[in-house]
This record gives structure tokens, sequence and C-alpha cells, in this order.
DNA sequence: CGTCCGCTTGACTCAGATCAAACTTGGTGG
DNA sequence: CCACCAAGTTTGATCTGAGTCAAGCGGACG
């Protein structure tokens, strides 16, 4: 448990909580002022979608940080749920903030791995959508905008079947598709979702 | 370009460097001494798999530092193929450790985040494998294993499936296929890759 | 001018989703 | 202690939608 011994040196106290299984440790909207550190059992983070759908987002076990997700964000986006009885330290999240040296290094390049885990549990969630045309049109809305909502795609459609897991005759139908059921409008090398 | 500032006052000293479009920026299996903070241009980073498929793990543009994959590792695991012309910052990456304080509560929480993006990035190519048994199949073997090779999964097959992507009748008939195929063996808890 | 590549659509196939039903196991509560 | 319930597991039958193969179009580039 190397972490454990670095906030330590670090000066950092963290104070002890314990739950029993089924009990939330956060729940979605929550302000984070905290952040844990799993020392023993389990728990799950669940992300609830607007479909009612339930999501794991994550996992984790002893040894594990609760950060990535929310180091920089400012409200939970999922629920932590316990699977069993937990045991965890609670640090205070501005206080590791101070001890990582404020607006350094250190944060500038965290930011940066923070985006990847963004990114990258954005596209496990696309691929969790099973329909070829909700998946291709998820992928547009993630999209970056203009204020009128037109987006403006930089990859060929080829590319974005690829990181959709499409064929890209499937990415072509479900483009068609949506069109034809006025879900999206083109024009030339534009996009927007309706 | 939030980092770049933060790397100038660590008082890290960058070389520049300029790529034609399509050259190497790296090659899989190169030692990894230097991070790169892109400042024009695109680059692909590229995994090529037994298979001989090509498989685009990442791209990078403007304001991005390609260090996720590689801070914590020592070689290459991927090709960096520009896209276009680019510009960029070369870092080297003890100078850098240095000034991220050497074993310090930023290394380890940044070993986190990067542990976590392994993850993530190996549920994604578990995703582009297309069949249900193969894709089990190497999920299986992904996990941790005893020195026999026997794995002990910690999740139901049900929750294992939504991992997948895959609906749970369709892992477990994957798992009847693959013991039939004698590709694994099982036993009570357990379970092994032939 | 020819070639390459992205784009687009059609036809067919097949693997996985879905629905359904039965069995096991563990836990709860009367 | 046992009846009962919930959840995971397992297998079968059917259906659907994405993959695959195929073919044609147009623009870019040497």
């Amino acid at each position: 448990m190397d972490i454990r011994r670095a906030l330590k040196l670090a000066g950092l106290e963290p104070v002890h909580l314990g739950l029993k299984a089924r009990e939330h440790l956060f729940h979605t909207g929550d302000r984070i002022l905290r952040m844990y550190l799993v020392l023993e059992g389990r728990l799950t983070m669940v992300r609830t979608l607007e479909s009612g759908q339930e999501l794991v987002v994550q996992r984790a076990g002893p040894g594990e940080f609760l950060a990535e997700a929310s180091l920089f964000a400012d409200r939970y986006h999922c629920d932590a749920i316990c699977e069993t009885d937990i045991a965890c330290e609670v640090y205070d999240k501005r206080d590791l903030f101070t001890a990582l040296g404020e607006r350094d290094v250190s944060i500038a390049i965290l930011e940066a791995y923070s985006r990847s885990i963004r990114i990258l549990r954005s596209q496990i969630e696309l691929r969790n959508i099973k329909r070829a045309d909700d998946r291709v049109l998820a992928y547009l809305t993630l999209l970056p905008a203009d204020e009128d909502g037109w987006r403006y795609p930089s990859l060929s459609w080829k590319d974005v079947a690829r990181t959709l897991g499409l064929s890209h005759e499937a990415v072509y139908r479900a483009l068609a598709a949506l069109t034809r059921g006025n879900r999206i409008e083109r024009a030339e090398n534009r996009i927007r979702p309706a």
C-alpha cells in the first residue's frame, strides 16, 4: 500500500471509517470533499442512466484510492455502494491538493490523466449502447458543439466506426437511418442532433 | 496549455522537435526516455495485434502530453505516427520525475491513475474482440493467475457479462463452448486457459 | 489519366440478444 | 427446522440487427 505511506510522509492525517455491506459511501450529486483509500472490503461505483439502466462504472478493493473520478470534479456522478463491510481512510480533498503543491506540475499532469480517464470511460459507455444508430447518435452528442449545436467531426466516418467498434457500413447506415428519421441534420462537413 | 507553464515553472527545459506527416515519433519496443508535449499537428498511437489487425489506441493533438501510457512503463507498446506535420516539445523523463519529487504523493497517485488507464484500455481492447468465446477467453487470460495458471474470478459470471458487454447467456454459452473445445479447464471456483 | 481511398447502398448470413423455463444455492423469517 | 424467496446458473428456441461480401460513385493526388 504504497500510496498510504506517501500520504503519511506528506503529513496527511486520515480519519478512519467503517461501513456495512449495502451502505453508500457517497451518492450521485454529493459534493466531493473527501478522498477515500480502501483498506478492507469491496465497493462498486454505479451510474444510473436516464433509461434507468444501472451501469457498473468501477469496482474498488483494498489499496485502491477512490480519486480518479473525483479529484477534478465538483460533484459525484455515480453512487458508491459497499459490496461487503468495508474499512477505509478518509482524507480531506483540500489538504491533499495542498500536499500536491496546488498549481504544480503534478496537478497539471494529473489533470491530463484525469481527462484521459474520462474519455476512456465515455468510450466504454458508448460501447454499452447496443443499437448502431443510438451509439452513433450518442457519439455525435458527445462531440464539442458550436452555439447552434453543430458538430464538426475531425475523424473520417471510417475512423469513427473503428472507435465505436462498428463496421464502417454500419455507421453509414446508422447515419442514413438517423437522417431519414430526422434525428440528425447533416450539411457539408457538419452535423447536428435534432 | 496549462501543463506547459507548470513544466516551465518547475524549471524543466524542453527541446523542440518537428516531424513530417507519416514519420514515427516512437516505435513499439523503444525505451521510454522522453515525454512529448504536442504543440501543433496530430498523431495517432497504433497498436498492432498478433492477428495483424491494427488498433488505434489514442490520438493526440495540440496541448496534449504523451505520458499516460508511458510514465510508469519501460518500453512503448504502440507506435506513434504523425497524421500531419507536427511540432512538439521533448522533456527528459528522469528530469520530469525529479520535478515531481521522486517518491512522493504525486507519483503514488499518478501511478494509481496510470493503472486505471491501463485497465480501461484493456477493457476497450476486449470489446474489440467480436466473437463471444474469444472475448471471454481473453478476459480470463488477463485475470491474475497462480503458479499453475489457475484464475479465481471474483465476479459472478453475470457481472463478467456486463463488463464484457455481453448478455449473461452468451457468457455461459461461451464457457460451455470453451470447455467442450478444451480451450479452458474448470473446477469448482477456479478456471484455467488450456 | 489512373489509382487509391473514403463514401454509399444492397443482399445474405450468422452470432448474439431476447424470451422462456428449470435447477441450485444461500439467506430470511416464521 | 423448514418454507420461501432472490439471485445466479444453465440450456433451448426464436428473432433481429450488425458483419461481411460485393459493387458503384466521386474526389484527391501523384
